[in-house]
DNA sequence: ATAGGGTTAG
């Protein structure tokens, strides 16, 4: 308790003074206010300014507040001033704007420190149109040749891009001084706009760290590592941003062992860190993935006591969980004090990363506030783990949240539907994305032309073709691609000549596509020629991918020996698909000794994959060698094969179907294909008769594919090897554009059950993607 | 009072 205060009925400025010089709390503060309130005295101005200027870094701002909006009627410019810059520093720029207009409405006096704050509150809310406002104010008053305003008016102008009045301030400034030029260099460099820069860097007076450092960040931005470099060398006195604004040079050029380097450099030269600094040096440990350098340098962030800022504690969650340690990602995010919003979507992320999907769950579920990006997360974690139908589900469920989607998230969500061929989602998507104006950027453009093209909707992916204003090479392959395996080869072929008119280069996934388009209709010479000017003229060295086209379209057309050739020609060993496009070329054209060989060779190599055996199998089976089919499935049995191509297609469209009673070898096998062979094997061998149910098919002749198929297809409905519910729709897409195996179970069951079967389209597009014809798995 | 460094989440 302060003694003077039961005399303080006498208050008055002096005494005012000398309570305020002693007074520690705010109790006291307001017993003050309260006898200034009584005594009258608070209508003293100089009086009411004395108590609202203390009060302002002493106590709660809304003290402070209070007493300027009720005692201070006419406040002078300082006092404004102090409450204006208080809103700023307090990061509410527009309560000092509102605050600058009602005073002025009051006809309030204001100084040539007011303009400075009030440009300062425009900046940081990037508004240039406020930021005008205040200019012809400060021309109005009076004030437009004071050095101070001048600066922050450029400074104004540049944080908003608008370099030409930062410029015409800077010219027509009566004086100029360091940071001046300072502030129209950073504008310059905001921009990314070198000429100009250092053009103004050249011209500078005296130069200076500051100036420097904001050429190396410049440099940094434009990849110029080794003009970063030099001009760091030549720096005089360089500070800890120099150093800081290089290693970031580096980080974000992505040499991240130099930006490692530097850090260290740093440390031993005994230059102070900050939390920017360290961040930089983590977020290169992430991408390098060496968490061990990484945890030193969280050690050193502990020492120096920065570990409380929540970006930093935000960077060291995405390090520990690049490097799958993902417990010490947890431990980072529960310590301290902070997390942010990024901090809980960044943990739920590297959980998926990682594969723990429920971690992930768990930790959505507990969010307090989940954005665009938390959902997103988890939906196209969801999505990357092959849970399309859950990532569906959480995108519906975001919108019941109220939750506007953005590009991004549209993108995740189209291309599960893709791969889900959810295709009235997908057209809901695009027709809400039309009706929200929402910008369609070529990443969101080129998602739905993929959609639409693995779908079959080729029409409304040319309408998003044709409607894209900006379009990237990927948006060309997409085109092209979907085109091929939409079966318009020669649209696609010329589509690709349009796309080098128009001057983008295409790339390895484009010649996927224009290879692809040149197997499906058989064109040999073109698809050599083609493979030939990417390697010759786009200097493109052929992949997996590239090969196995080849290899199938030569195979296909009976070149069997120079598709052979090609595979012992590649640099890199060939993949599934392509070994698969030489047997099953072997089998199509009834090349048995090939088949048998390379058929034997690929069960060897690869005795858990089931297309192999199944392709052998066949062949066999057309030679009528059925002890070998009965071998082929014997390897089969042993090594476990039970995924057998064709079983999911079935499943996906509700079809019920038991096989063959007897066999107990695999008691849910379900490949159609394989078990006729086998049906036909236990036929020859053990002399099985079929029974009287029997029913004849009629096959046009031109789409038997040999006369073993035509048997095989009797014989399942005979021994009554697929029973289908009446009431299940066969509802299996559209456009019957598929390959002759497809072709052939499809027709199958078609016939069998009496019913019109739609295939979609959407295994073509695996077709392309590995190059054979195993088109099956895709289901 | 005005000028320089930054990463991290989908």
């Amino acid at each position: 308790m302060s003694p003077n205060l039961h005399t303080a009925i006498t208050i008055n400025l002096t005494i005012l003074k000398s309570l305020l010089h002693r007074l520690i709390s705010l109790n006291h503060f307001n017993q003050i206010l309260s006898q200034s309130i009584l005594t009258g005295h608070i209508h003293n101005t100089l009086f009411s300014t004395k108590l609202f200027t203390f009060s302002l870094p002493s106590f709660p701002f809304h003290h402070s507040l209070r007493i300027f909006t009720h005692f201070l009627q006419n406040p002078n410019p300082f006092a404004s001033n102090s409450l204006m810059r208080a809103h700023v520093d307090r990061n509410q720029p527009h309560h000092a704007i509102s605050l600058y207009n009602s005073l002025s409405r009051r006809s309030a006096v204001f100084d040539n420190y007011t303009h400075p704050i009030l440009l300062r509150a425009c900046a940081s809310r990037t508004s240039e149109l406020e930021g005008r406002q205040v200019h012809s104010h400060v021309l109005k008053m009076g004030f437009g040749s004071d050095l101070y305003v001048n600066n922050t008016l450029i400074n104004l102008y540049a944080v908003c891009g608008n370099m030409e009045s930062a410029r015409k301030v800077f010219d027509e400034s009566p004086v100029l001084d360091k940071v001046s030029w300072n502030t129209v260099l950073a504008g310059y460099v905001q921009l990314g706009d070198v000429e100009e820069a250092e053009r103004v860097y050249a011209m500078m007076p005296v130069r200076n760290t500051i100036a420097s450092n904001s050429m190396i960040v410049l440099f940094g931005k434009s990849g110029c590592i080794e003009k970063a470099r030099q001009l760091f060398d030549e720096i005089e006195e360089k500070d800890m941003i120099s150093w800081t604004a290089l290693v970031s040079c580096y980080e974000q050029n992505g040499i991240f062992e130099e930006a490692l380097g530097l850090f260290v450099e740093m440390n031993a030269n005994g230059v102070v860190v900050d939390e920017v600094t360290v961040i930089s040096a983590v977020s290169a440990c992430a991408h390098l993935m060496i968490d061990r350098t990484g945890k030193v340098i969280h050690g050193l962030a502990t020492k120096v006591g920065i570990e409380g800022y929540v970006s930093l504690k935000n960077a060291l969650i995405n390090l520990y969980s690049s490097c799958g340690e993902i417990l010490n990602a947890r431990k980072v995010f529960d310590g301290g004090l902070l997390a942010d919003q990024i901090s809980w979507n960044s943990m739920i992320s590297g959980y998926l990363r990682c594969g723990s999907v429920e971690d992930a769950e768990m930790l959505f579920g507990s969010m307090p506030e989940k954005d665009v990006v938390s959902w997103s997360a988890m939906i196209s974690g969801y999505a990357q783990h092959e849970r399309f139908s859950e990532a569906l589900a959480l995108f519906q469920e975001m919108q019941v949240h109220g939750i506007r989607p953005d590009e991004t998230i549209l993108v995740s969500v189209v291309s599960a539907c893709t791969r889900l061929a959810a295709l009235d989602l997908g057209k809901w998507i695009h027709a809400y994305i039309s009706k929200n104006r929402l910008k369609v950027n070529f990443i969101l453009g080129t998602t739905l032309i993929d959609m639409y093209m693995k779908c079959g909707c080729v029409e409304n992916a040319l309408e998003v073709f044709h409607g894209l204003q900006e379009k990237g090479v990927s948006t060309w392959n997409a085109l092209i691609l979907g085109l091929a395996m939409n079966g318009l080869v020669q649209k696609s072929l010329s589509m690709f000549e349009t796309m080098k008119k128009s001057g983008t280069c295409p790339n390895e996934i484009t010649f996927v596509g224009v290879l692809g388009a040149c197997r499906h209709m058989g064109l040999v010479d073109e698809g050599r020629r083609y493979f030939n000017s990417m390697i010759e003229e786009h200097k493109i060295e052929p992949n997996v991918k590239h090969y196995g086209c080849i290899v199938d379209l030569l195979g296909r057309s009976g070149l069997l020996k120079e598709a052979e050739e090609v595979i012992e020609s590649m640099p890199m060993a060939p993949d599934v698909a392509t070994w698969g496009a030489l047997l099953g070329a072997c089998r199509k054209h009834n090349n048995n000794e090939m088949g048998e060989r390379v058929g034997r060779k690929l069960i060897q190599l690869h005795p858990d994959h089931d297309g192999f055996h199944v392709l052998l199998s066949s062949i066999y089976a057309s030679k009528g060698n059925w002890g070998n089919v009965l071998e082929i499935r014997d390897s089969m049995a042993q090594h476990g094969v039970v995924k057998i191509p064709g079983c999911s297609m079935l499943e996906a469209n509700g079809i019920v179907h038991e096989f063959f009673a007897g066999d107990k070898t695999h008691p849910k096998i379900n490949d159609i294909e394989h078990m006729l062979y086998v049906v036909a094997a236990k036929l020859k061998i053990e002399g099985y008769t079929p029974s009287t149910n029997e029913v004849s098919l009629d096959i046009d002749e031109e789409e038997k594919e040999t006369a073993l198929f035509s048997h095989s297809e009797k014989l399942a409905v005979a021994f009554g090897l697929i029973t289908i519910p009446p009431t299940t729709p066969i509802r299996i897409m559209k456009n019957l554009r598929i390959c002759s195996d497809c072709h052939t179970v499809v027709k199958l069951v078609s016939k069998a059950f009496n019913r019109k079967i739609v295939v979609r389209d959407r295994h073509r597009f695996h077709h392309f993607k590995h190059g054979s014809c195993s088109c099956m798995d895709f289901w």
